[in-house]
DNA sequence: GAGGTGACGACCC
DNA sequence: TGGGTCGCCACCT
């Protein structure tokens, strides 16, 4: 058996995000029991472009709603996913965050 | 086998 | 209030 880390579990989380949702790395890292592995999540996130299917990381951003990790996407790729999900991008941060912010460790209901 | 690095976040000063 | 540092754990060299 495939021995299941903190990098397979972020995954795991990543692919239930809903459309027109997103999350942040820290509520996944806290989903998975470790806050302060927030870095694990982003890091996952990297390898996620390599994984089938591909995952939404897009959907994922840091706490402030930024969109940390939209040179790994592609300068434009990112945002305009997130915008063809309803999402307002300001400054390459999602607006009103809060009102499309899925906490898993609420939604999952851990 | 060991050390450095990294899409972040929280704490400390 | 703002800048700096630590922690976390898997991957790469």
């Amino acid at each position: 058996m495939d021995k299941y880390t903190f990098f397979d579990n972020v995954f795991d989380v990543v692919r239930q995000i809903p459309f027109g949702k997103a999350t942040s790395y820290g509520a996944i890292a806290k989903y998975l029991g470790s806050a302060k592995s927030s870095r694990m999540v982003g890091y996952a996130m990297n390898a996620s472009h390599q994984l089938i299917p591909p995952i939404p990381a897009h959907r994922v951003v840091n706490r402030n709603g930024l969109l940390t990790g939209k040179h790994h996407f592609g300068e434009n790729s990112m945002q305009e996913l997130l915008e063809a999900e309803g999402f307002v991008i300001e400054n390459n941060q999602i607006k009103d965050f809060d009102k499309h912010f899925w906490d898993p460790n609420v939604e999952l209901a851990l």
